[in-house]
DNA sequence: CTGAAAGCGCTAACAG
DNA sequence: CTGTTAGCGCTTTCAG
């Protein structure tokens, strides 16, 4: 089918050899015989088959990325940086989506398992513990990103939730708001609780402040807006005069139940509204939406620096947990009169 | 390193030529051997090394699938399609991202070369073609995606965005609308062109009518924003009625521009909006957006099915070019004085 | 500096 | 049914 370097040997007449030599090591070989192979390698549109060449490696140059949602932009930002710092350092990155299944999650491990890609950074389902504990202990590289983990010997880039949970809630109480409402799910999901947690904390810490529960099958535009229903009727039964989104797609779904129909519902005069990413969508929101702010692309940068840096490493050996703090980034949806920038 | 067939065949007290069976044809096998192979297959944490089994096949069981962004939506659907039809197939879908540079899809493409997948699809930028057309002479097949092509040679699946276009613009003229901008670029994009085409074919059949163009670099929502802010002056200086907007991230960023700050613009009292793909954003923004809908999972389906079929096919025989027709989905933004569903 | 040859792990004949 | 063996295309000693 396809040529080889035999027949690129031939070709300019030397050994298959000369030719690897070239492709690899071109300093070792005269200028003249590089010319040679290389007027060969065009006129023959020779392209190197990467099977073979990892095949005799022992090992791909291919750095492997599953997420949870391909569709959520927080998490092709997460990508991009990724991409970026895996290229710098000669790597290709390849991106999956489990769309939070564990069958689909899993069939990808497998693949690139078989695949033997140079490690697997992977944003894991709430049970994928187990099959990620395996591949590491088949000597895959592994990091997880966007999670910590009680696993010592899996490396992790996260950012600390509790923390981002607290400050969305404690700037919402600093804001004069008493009854929360937390609008997120699934409840198996570590961010999600722990965004819950630390918002639950800061609520605890004052008095006459408490928090509700709206939960969701997903973390979906979609899902936002059937709870923007649920925020709705606990708005104007008196019950809520704040909302806590455990991420942006939902701040926004919730924002567009709120804003639409009949009868609107103010932001964030009746209810103050603050999301989690601050993915591009939220600041562009028409009422632009306070969010806590994660660092995505640095995230998925460091990610890869953790991975080749995992190479040397013993199995057992402790690994390095990278946890970031995340930042609020305050816009009108959750400031009252008027947001700062705009003073009246 | 890792296990090979061969200890597995030691360990089960079997030739490597059984442990292949069990693994490709267990049926050819007696069922006590496979039980004694899987044992051990099991025991020793086995698992098949893909670069050996491609080098010897001759080729791998992955299609790639490269985007111009993969922060569109659009595309993260039409991966989507791809993947699950890929998947029923019994393929792997890859995702990379040429964020519309030329360079990176050429690297992108360089390295699937290299790795023998079974074809790529390709969103092309708008210069890709020689490069593109030199893969398939390399015998990959190849399938545009989202893109017509005068190459014949070249498999396609596209919706025919003049026709959408069109649609776009007589929609806003059948709503007494006569002041059109088109928002879009940049203006070597084929999509662009085309949508552009259909809009001004449109708006010359009618008395009286006119339309602008506000020109963009790239089909983002920040360039939305940025035009937006141009529309907002046309509208004010009474040149402008409606806004047809090549996208929905640019129809998006329009109209956050648009309805925010002290003075904002009525949609679509003052001026109706069209965007173009129907993302769920669009339906899902405070004045939700009429858009043209593009058959996304489909397309990505439909072009897997079509890089499948290729297999067979001479290099310079003529290929399939599968078009859809676009659909207008009709809501608030573009409805005066109501949304047709809410009559008052 | 260049050539010859050994295998990386696997599958697919072909014998037994 | 199972074992043996010849490569797939490439890199890498090791001699020349």
């Amino acid at each position: 089918m396809s040529v080889s370097v035999r027949e690129v040997a031939a070709r300019a007449g030397v050994s298959v050899g000369t030719v690897s030599n070239v492709l690899n090591r071109r300093d070792a070989v005269r200028p003249a015989t590089v010319e040679r192979v290389e007027r060969a390698i065009d006129e023959l549109g020779y392209v190197p088959n990467d099977a073979a060449r990892q095949l005799r490696a022992g090992q791909s140059t291919t750095i492997a990325l599953v997420v949870l949602d391909i569709g959520n932009p927080f998490f092709t930002d997460v990508a991009r940086g990724a991409e970026e710092r895996a290229v710098e350092s000669g790597y290709t990155l390849l991106l999956a989506n489990s769309d939070d299944s564990v069958e689909r999650e899993s069939a990808h491990l497998d693949q690139f398992e078989r695949q033997r890609v140079a490690g697997v950074l992977v944003v894991p389902t709430s049970s994928a513990q187990p099959r990620v504990s395996q591949l590491r202990a088949h000597g895959v590289p592994v990091v997880l990103v966007d999670r910590g983990t009680a696993d010592a010997t899996l490396a992790s880039v996260a950012v600390d939730d509790v923390e981002g949970g607290r400050l969305a809630a404690e700037h919402l109480l600093s804001q004069g708001r008493r009854q929360l409402v937390f609008v997120g799910g699934p409840e198996d999901l570590p961010q999600v609780q722990d965004r819950s947690a630390g918002a639950h904390s800061a609520v605890g810490a004052v008095e006459g402040a408490g928090i509700l529960h709206v939960p969701t099958a997903a973390l979906t535009l979609d899902d936002g807006m059937s709870a923007g229903a649920e925020v709705r009727a606990l708005v104007r039964a008196g019950r809520c005069d704040a909302v806590l989104a455990a991420n942006d797609l939902l701040a926004i779904g919730v924002q567009q139940a709120l804003l639409s129909g009949p009868d609107p519902v103010g932001i964030p005069r009746e209810v103050a509204l603050v999301g989690y990413d601050d993915i591009s969508f939220a600041a562009a929101a028409v009422v632009p939406i306070t969010s806590v702010r994660q660092p995505r692309r640095v995230m998925g940068a460091t990610a890869v620096d953790l991975l080749l840096r995992e190479a040397g490493l013993a199995p057992a050996a402790a690994r390095e947990h990278v946890v970031f703090q995340p930042e609020l980034v305050v816009r009108a949806s959750s400031t009252v009169p008027a947001p700062p920038d705009a003073p009246a």
